[in-house]
DNA sequence: CATGAATGAGTGTTCATTCAT
DNA sequence: AATGAATGAACACTCATTCAT
């Protein structure tokens, strides 16, 4: 059931979800058509059990988010934006699926945006916080910046952009925060 | 075939190029499957067509970014941005088609990635003549900008995130300006 | 029409009856669908057409071979073979289509085996007379040539076979003469 | 599998390659679309698959050619064309469709034709040992041979001649021995 | 638990035929 | 008479899903 959750994944990531057959699936599991009809109804219950390991991925960092008091600075900033974009380089399929509304299934969609509301809130408090919210509109800011990190990595990972991690990770976390968080270094 | 363009745009943008049926789009457009194939060699090849428009639109917007000499002031930058998203508005589906490899034709995606490279580089000139350039790597810089202008109106329009387009253009303008042009307002 | 009819020929020939397509024909005839269907009802009034073609010519051969009293002497034979297999080198596909039962409509095939029969009746006649008829049931023996005459053509022009084209007639004369008339040269 | 080789060589052999349909032949094999393209990649691969069938049989009858050393008397003779024809009478359809060109992929074509190239040369190393070869050219002869049983079958069982199998196969025999190999009996 | 052959509804595509110009 | 854009029924082919083993 595990390798046939990598196997989702790993193919619809390589395919997109539609075009993903289940076909594709099993064989990248080394399994069989009906092992996967025994752990999923379909396949789009194999979406949704996606969904909640990225939902909960995507809790278990805005509870991360919790722990910071005072403000976010440069460190703080580009851990939380690695952490983020490590589960955007695993689930990133998933969550376009259901942002895209290609899934039949409301309640997955909602289960997904859920999980980044929840982020989305933690973060607006923390850009709060800091002070910086009387230039920059707290709630535009972090839907801004939450499409820009869902969509960063994707640009990064699947064009050949050759840039080095480390220091796309500062250039990103320097944007972020003098961007959204006001900060002036 | 204008009709069929449009309903293609429609279509593709309310189920993803995949899930989208030639009947759908036959249907939105009035019209019947053999004049389809009379227009578009089959559904692909309309992708491709749709991919030539956005293309063209693109290589235009680029061009106007060339006339802007000394740096991007704040409306300058407001005009740029707002007319990339309209892009984005019409085309966002067909862009995502091809960005994310959902297109078997090679040459499709090419020719879309191209005329975001031409954007992005006369971007990153501009950046680098602005000054800030030494603060934060100018291909990087346009890499994240790009990434997030593509998400963003994604994120906006698709998500029901209550958002006057004023305050977000004026909050994205910001954003931008400073995160990435290193302007302080 | 007569252009239509030609180019019919030609296309059937190709790509056969059913794979023909009439887009290829009027294409081929350097006119359009509209014309086509002022001349024929349909594809298959087309073949129909051809079909009385054929029919006359058989007819007409078929008549020749009444004025030959007494036997079939070695260039008055080769020249009924040549004669035979000019129609066809011609009409070949639209006797096919007939022959082998792709045609909905009875007549049409009916108006050709007719033409066929006629022609096979003169031919045992013409054995019958030449006294071989006790060696080889005429009936049967005509059967065999006619199906032999068919084919024959088909196969020296469809596939390569590097035979000289007088080498060829003389050929084949010779054997039916010996096979079919018994006479030993 | 067998069930739908068995069903195509029906529809086919009744409606022709190109107008059966492959709802015809999955209805005939009492088994579904999908079973269909479990075992061949389209309907022309079902024709290939058919051609490979045919070719391995003409094969055959070729190596029961060789062991003819002297010459084919009258019961050899016989019991080759009988063998010919009752392959003829199973793949008649398959070997048209192949040899008028109707199939795209051209290595089946050559696959078949091979078979008959490999038939025909044994035959005229036997007319050429019967001694008869000075009247008549032997690849000419064989040439005319082929084309003769390939047709003669067709003719005989899809018009409606009344000729008895026994009466047929003995003036058939009659007519090649004379005819190809020059006996006068 | 696991398998994979079988299924058939659904979809892309073709092409004979029509009809307004 | 001639045109060719438009049509839609018909057909090839796919793939999620089932079930006997």
């Amino acid at each position: 059931m595990q390798r046939l959750s990598d196997a989702g994944i790993q193919v619809f990531a390589e395919r997109g979800y539609h075009a993903a057959r289940v076909d594709d699936i099993v064989r990248a599991a080394h399994t069989s058509h009906g092992t996967f009809y025994l752990y999923f109804a379909n396949k789009e219950d194999l979406l949704r059990a996606l969904t909640v390991d990225c939902a909960e991925a995507l809790f278990q960092l805005s509870n991360s988010l919790d722990v910071i008091d005072g403000q976010l600075d440069f460190s703080r900033l580009r851990g939380f934006l690695t952490e983020f974009l490590a589960i955007y380089r695993r689930y990133g399929v998933v969550i376009r699926a259901w942002m895209e509304g290609q899934v039949a299934d409301r309640k997955v969609a909602r289960l997904g945006v859920k999980a980044f509301t929840r982020i989305a809130a933690r973060l607006a408090e923390r850009i709060e916080e800091s002070g910086a919210a009387q230039a920059v509109d707290a709630t535009a800011s972090v839907s801004a910046l939450m499409a820009m990190l869902e969509r960063f990595n994707y640009a990064v990972s699947s064009r050949n952009l050759d840039l080095d991690d480390d220091v796309t990770m500062d250039t990103l976390t320097l944007i972020v925060q003098r961007g959204f968080f006001g900060a002036t270094v």
